[in-house]
DNA sequence: GCCGTTTTCGGCCCGACTGTTTTCAGTCG
């Protein structure tokens, strides 16, 4: 076995059979032979330890979707570091039709004519074909295709990947507010991955009601941040603004909000799961609502005012929208046995914040006035230690300036209580950046790396896990210090990281920054069910960024999806 | 290729939009 093959891990495994169903797809071959290879890549993204282990354990074919087949692929992957199938499906198809695919708007039937006549394998040599007007001689693509083609390569080129959280809701939200105030519909509502809480966000998805798309589509397309229109139909139009990002928007009738909701909300395989289930009690549902099959032509809807009403006809509880990933959330509510989630408005404080005082910006005064005007009962400042240069960590004398300052504001600001902490950086060889007389003075100890993140597995766990059995030590932030779309979490084992938990009581952080959401909502249920506690913080650096709680608990609750590997 | 409160074989969600078409294939979500 060599060596490295060891080291695969479920994101390779997962890329590999996502690229197996696009070579079945290019071959020609069963379509829905791809549909599977794709869906088990996608069980083995959401799965929750590594699947070296399952192999050896003869565990694989406990994953959804994974039969004999994808198994035998899988072991050899594991084994070898490559699949048969894969490499016999590479050599049956051209290389470079993976790369047209690439293209948006280009699917296997255009990447084959494309091919096929003029042998192009790069996302570079088709642009050039493009510009040279080639692709319009070729059957089936004519001059409106070549330039849409062109176009989403220059898309292609600009993006730079998915939205973060923050920003996306930033986007959604100066969209709704103009829509509401330029158009005047009533009802209108934010749908997709956003609502959701994925972590990351690719498009936004915005639905209204409305007996006439034609006059929204119009002030829809004019909004100040809207580049180009991308499509536009008679229920439907698409917009790219600021920074390449999507917004589709849906206009249906008023009787139809709540089917388009839970339609446009997804996930995708929410939904289809979902029209499964329906069909096989002879209902048809689509996202004007549920109907009796066959009668949907006449209006005669069983449900569609409201997400609520089409769930109970399909007699099962309603699903949030962050449980809806097709995990396991619909059996459990069928069976009336969906978790309990927790609430925003449950949050009575947070404690992980930074001010002025080191890398944020606000001072703890104004800080402290924003958390309670949440209605927080408290907020703990966590400003950093000295050790990363950066960030101006507090020094001995500072220390007890604040403890003044937190005085001073806890008698002005009673009930609500200003809890002074600290966010101490454990260094690369395991010890605290603070000598323990020093913690002493802290009511709450939050352990964090930043430094080193290139070590091993072995010596980063121990690093962590020694942290957490200091007894001064209240919390571990950003357990995997990940940031989303810039920086891979650093390899730890969060395995042992929550036994740690559960043996020494030290919380583990959700961490709301949008480009963290760590701990990752993969591990929220797993850690929980152990008995670990969690904790949701903001980690604020400025009182706007208090509303993150947010963020933390919408993760906290995607965390929580029943069921899983 | 997977899967089973109608099935171990025969299904596998459903509709919108575009472009190239005179009725539909391809792509997307």
């Amino acid at each position: 076995m060599p060596l490295d093959a060891l080291a695969v891990g479920n994101d390779a495994i997962a890329k590999v059979l996502d690229e197996i169903g696009d070579l079945i797809e290019l071959k020609g071959e069963n379509v829905f032979r791809a549909v599977t290879y794709r869906a088990a890549a996608r069980s083995i993204r959401d799965l929750r330890e590594p699947l070296t282990k399952l192999v050896e354990e003869r565990r694989l074919k406990e994953i959804p979707k994974v039969g004999s087949s994808v198994s035998e692929a899988i072991e050899q992957i594991v084994a070898t570091g490559r699949s048969k199938r894969h490499e016999e499906l590479q050599a049956a198809v051209p290389p470079g039709l993976l790369t047209l695919l690439r293209v948006p708007g280009v699917g296997p039937a255009t990447a084959r004519t494309i091919y096929d006549h003029l042998k192009i394998t790069t996302i570079e040599e088709l642009e050039e074909a493009a510009k040279d007007h080639r692709l319009q001689q070729l059957p089936k693509i004519q001059a409106k295709t070549e330039e849409n083609i062109l176009r989403s390569i220059a898309a292609l080129k600009q993006r730079t990947g998915r939205s973060l959280i923050h920003e996306a809701r930033a986007a959604a939200t100066r969209m709704t507010e103009y829509l509401r105030a330029e158009s005047g519909v009533a009802q209108l509502a934010i749908a997709g991955s956003l609502r959701r809480y994925k972590e990351t966000i690719g498009d936004i998805d915005i639905v209204v009601a409305g007996d006439d798309a034609g006059p929204i589509f119009e002030i829809f397309a004019r909004a100040p941040s809207v580049e180009r229109v991308l499509a536009r139909g008679d229920t439907k139009c698409s917009v790219i603004v600021d920074r390449g990002l999507q917004i589709d928007l849906r206009v249906v009738p008023a009787r139809s909000f709540g089917a388009a909701l839970l339609y446009f909300t997804g996930s995708k395989e929410h939904n289809v799961r979902l029209r499964g289930l329906a069909l096989r009690r002879k209902l048809l549902l689509n996202e004007y609502g549920l109907y009796r099959v066959g009668a949907e032509a006449r209006g005669q809807e069983i449900a569609s005012l409201t997400e609520e009403t089409v769930y109970a006809a399909l007699e099962m509880d309603f699903i949030p929208p962050e449980l809806r990933e097709d995990r396991g959330e619909i059996d459990a509510a069928k069976a009336h046995a969906l978790p309990k989630l927790v609430e925003l408005a449950q949050v009575r404080g947070d404690l992980h914040t930074h001010t002025n005082w080191t890398d944020g910006r606000d001072p703890l005064a104004e800080m402290a006035r924003r958390a309670r005007a949440k209605g927080y009962a408290y907020l703990a400042v966590t400003d950093h230690s000295p050790g990363l240069g950066m960030t101006n960590g507090l020094s001995p004398e500072r220390i007890e300036a604040r403890l003044a300052e937190a005085a001073g504001l806890n008698a002005e600001l009673a009930p609500f209580r200003v809890i002074v902490g600290t966010e101490v950086d454990i260094r690369a060889n395991g010890a605290l950046d603070y000598p323990d007389q020093l913690l002493a003075r802290f009511d709450v100890v939050s352990a964090s790396v930043h430094s080193s993140f290139a070590q091993t597995r072995d010596q980063m766990t121990a690093r962590v896990v020694g942290a957490m059995r200091h007894p001064l030590v209240t919390a571990l932030s950003h357990p995997t210090g990940r940031l989303l779309e810039k920086r891979e979490p650093h390899a730890v084992d969060l395995d042992k990281v929550i036994d740690a938990a559960v043996e020494t009581g030290t919380w583990i952080e959700v961490n709301g920054g949008p480009e963290r959401l760590d701990l990752p909502d993969t591990w929220i249920r797993k850690a929980v069910d152990r008995g670990a506690t969690l904790v949701a913080n903001s980690d604020a650096h400025a009182i706007e960024e208090l509303e993150w709680m947010d963020l933390a608990v919408g993760t906290a609750r995607r965390g929580w999806a029943p069921g899983g590997a």
